[in-house]
DNA sequence: CGCTAACCGAGACGGTACGTCCCGTCTTTAC
DNA sequence: GTAAAGACGGGACGTACCGTCTCGGTTAGCG
């Protein structure tokens, strides 16, 4: 146990329960989110649930940090208008499918109770504006882009996604990602 | 009951209710929100409480409606950015302050699980943001502003707002709210 | 609720669930009592059932309370021999047969490990003593009874069925009583 | 394992286990008797425990077993009297103090729930019951004492200070037990 | 001004989930 | 090959709320 490696059978409970938490996280809710269902998702016992996270925060807060892949870098070369429009496509399709889109207002709600769910989801969001603001600043330092604060527009961009996700009942489209990038920018 | 108004019973007991909702709900938010809690803050048997309202969602529901409150349409005159920009900074308070600051954390989540609060909060926002969409149009229309689509243009200024609150540690603050303007709708 | 009578429900409730306690303490032990299984036997909630008491303790003191009936002061009159045989009579079948008998092991056990349930229980045998003291302490006044310690030859004699009942496998039968008490205090 | 002995390891680990069976019984008797503490006090996993006794209930009897210390028969010669009053104080001792002390109303007790226990309990006190038996046998016998039935006259006063013991909050004491025989034996 | 209808608080009721503890079984690693 | 460590499924514990219900007591406001 010690050394080398964990007992498989660890392995295997602690996987399948961090999935079963998304995805009670994304049915439920984090108000609704339930130890016992997370359990029975898992095909787990519940005493084994608890043996390894005391709490339902902790469970959820582990289960978050399996969310932080990398998004790419990719946007280092080619015009910089193309890669802030890549990157807000990827926000556009998270916001809308995948394990993180369910999670979303959720971790909104859960960011506002729980100081490590907090610092997570700023953590996680951080990580993605700041690929934006690179590529940004990018294009403003090269000319390609108009002279604006590559902060704020990050926030404009960014927050205009959510914003349609969260706000409203019509997220944003893959389409008019290109009419929003020449609405802050300007048009291309 | 009938025709005059109601018995004054009841309007106290619906007025001190719905003002311990909205304090619980920015207390413990949407996941802790209690309704044993509610009736203890408003000093009312638990039975009232239910005699209301038959569950929790059309408790918070109704609650919320409390807060609709028109903000005012006052941009109808003079330029047409300082009313956009007059906006925002409500809009920048609200989120901030007040007793919707800590509700709409809640309110994005709840949306997500109930319709009845989903159809409220987007009623709630599209208020909001028409005013704004329509003090953006009338500066495209006029000149004053760049060409813009004024919805967008809605939806980034709002969204940076929103994004700021709900996904950084660090809210947007009353002096950043020109440079936003200008990041968005360019220089003045 | 308050002044003259409770709500019937409260009564049904405790009725039921006082007696499956008795039920339960006899079929399973102090050791193995099981509050989800008294519930079940009462055909009520577990939660009404801990509503009424907090812990296995306080329902067990108060189950056994049901159990205090007063054994009737019949031997004040006719031959004190008589008396005597006859408490020692109730007795045996008392720890033999009906509520009682289930319990006792059981009791002797609660007793070293809680306060309440002792003073309960030793309360309770010392009224059944006390009748048999008395009795003796007639005849041995009258002097148709050997000039024996009427303390001690309760001992004796109560103490000779509750160690047949508890210490071997063959408790008292009733026709042995007349022997028992030839033993003790001299033929007839 | 095999021929000549036991693995010294576990010689060892019975011994401390059986050791501190008797000690958890006493501490916390048979209702909250604790398989886990027990191999705490032993200082060994609760593995090896279970490797040995695959339930409570074999632990428990087997560590009864090592009680099950002869009372010396050294009633053999000189007064029966004074032979039954010497196994009688043995008895109000052992009830009062030592190992045994404790684990006797976990025994009457777990006799009632368990066949294995039952036999063990009864055959124990049927050794102690039978010296007694016999001193009196002998002094019956030998016209030292009144004719009484030595099997009952066991009862009464064996009984008398178990009765003490279990159902009142006052042990005999070593004082008392000359007082017990003369009641039933009759005055010396 | 007195009656009646409604509203009121208190709180019992059956449920469900919580997080804890221990059971008896089991698998894995270390000596 | 046995011991120690400890994961596993299971089940009871006592707590906290849920939403429903029954109960007397009190207050309108109408007739």
């Amino acid at each position: 146990v010690s050394r080398s490696g964990l007992d498989p059978r660890v392995a295997r409970s602690r996987e399948a329960l961090l999935r079963a938490a998304l995805d009670e996280l994304a049915a439920a809710g984090y108000a609704g989110f339930s130890m016992e269902s997370v359990a029975e998702r898992a095909g787990v016992g519940r005493s084994t649930l608890y043996r390894h996270w005391n709490d339902r925060l902790r469970l959820i807060s582990e289960a978050l940090e399996s969310l932080n892949v990398q998004p790419r870098a990719d946007t280092a070369e080619g015009p910089a208008r193309a890669g802030v429009e890549r990157l807000l496509g990827h926000l556009t399709d998270a916001v809308a499918r995948g394990p993180v889109a369910g999670v979303v207002p959720a971790l909104v709600h859960a960011s506002e109770l729980s100081r490590e769910v907090a610092v997570f989801w700023h953590a996680y969001s951080l990580q993605r504006r700041a690929a934006l603001v690179e590529a940004l600043r990018r294009g403003v330092d090269s000319g390609e882009l108009p002279a604006v604060d590559p902060e704020l527009a990050a926030d404009a961009l960014s927050g205009a996604v959510f914003y349609r996700r969260l706000m409203t009942p019509a997220p944003m489209t893959a389409d008019e990602v290109g009419d929003l990038v020449a609405t802050v920018l300007g048009p291309s």
